[in-house]
DNA sequence: AAATGGCGTTGACATTTGTCACGCTTTTTG
DNA sequence: CAAAAAGCGTGACAAATGTCAACGCCATTT
């Protein structure tokens, strides 16, 4: 059999891929989906490149189309750590440095090749004003972003190491197959020698 | 001297202190402010009293005049964990129950009798569509609490409990000082007798 | 006045988790 | 291809945190 999957999905676009994500949230006309398309560009990072170091304002609204991120804080001692991963069809941003045009504290680098699409800040929020859709799906790109905020918050106060690591991987396998180990343990608040020995412990049960 | 404010607060009602709490806000003019208190009702709660149960949706929008809430849950040992605390001229409420009306996973109640402010989501609904300021605020208001969750993450995964405990301390002093100590603990994600010794080496230093 | 229950504290001890050091393998890079 | 870096695991030990039990304080109730 040949992979016929495959030689559509070569001929996709970066876009083509975005505007059927959008589709699956939004009802957007051909016309409207025109306006963002032609608001958009498409750009690629290599491994380990930044898209954000700390001290800059975050101004753009990025798409991730192909590979993975990190947005990662550094600590008074001098330690990072992982606030959230992108991977394929996610968005990464600092929304706080968005909203407030204020420097980041957050760097944000591709953790593999990748490929996002951007709008500038002037011409997302012009997408917003001027396409009801657009702005429906932020809000509820928002919504969804503070629920699982809170989810995550009520896992890091009450689950032990090995708990968070296994609702993690379950939660979000994709992400969890995409990311190096000890990025995963910055991520839930453990050292990586911990979750090395969490996972130890699972080999040896099964 | 006479206790002039207290006189004046006695006669502000709890209408007042929101209108002067939103106009901090957002620009909204005498009519819309009408139509706003129009829609709302006013409530008294004794102390422990519940105002979500889980399971049950929550369908409205709750301002807090007076008092002291937390908001929980349980976690499958039994044990509960405070997701957030709302005191005075805070907001309270389960967005992702509201958001999807679907059966809350937390519990709300008032810590001391406490008075509140609240709105069908009905009629929040149509304050919403009806005036523009009320969106806009209800914007500013998720944007801010998604805000406040990525640093309250960021803090769950890189400090130790004192330093949690510290920044709470230094970030929230009113609720600090409006809350049992054993209900901080349980915010920190650490156990209530950690914190009552990470109390007393602090007394000891000074 | 006695009883009660919530709250905070404390000691003793167990458990979890972190830190440091090292080595091995894989991946990346020049 | 070879060198360098990244990634992962592991042993030995230290530090942080949790658990259990008991106690005292204080406000409230009876």
């Amino acid at each position: 059999m040949f992979p016929v999957q495959s030689i559509w999905l070569a001929l996709l676009t970066m876009f083509d891929v975005f505007e059927k994500y959008l589709r699956q949230w939004v009802s957007v006309s051909d016309e409207e989906m025109a306006l963002i398309r032609a608001a958009s560009m498409e750009r690629k990072l290599r491994k380990w490149q930044s898209i954000l170091h700390e001290g800059e304002v975050w101004k753009i609204t990025c798409f991730i189309t192909t590979g993975c991120f990190r947005l990662y804080r550094f600590s008074a001692d001098g330690t990072d750590h992982t606030l959230r991963f992108g991977v394929e069809n996610w968005w990464i941003s600092d929304q706080e440095s968005y909203n407030h045009e204020k420097p980041s504290e957050y760097n944000i680098e591709a953790l593999t090749s990748s490929t996002v699409i951007i709008w500038t800040k002037e011409k997302w929020e012009e997408l917003r004003e001027t396409i009801p859709a657009v702005k429906i799906f932020n809000e509820k790109l928002l919504a969804r972003g503070y629920e699982t905020s809170q989810q995550r918050i009520f896992s890091l106060i009450s689950n032990s190491a090995e708990e968070k690591y296994l609702e993690f991987q379950k939660t979000y396998p994709k992400v969890f197959n995409s990311v190096p180990l000890h990025m995963v343990a910055s991520y839930l608040g453990i050292s990586r020698e911990t979750l090395s020995r969490i996972r130890k412990d699972f080999t040896r049960r099964d």
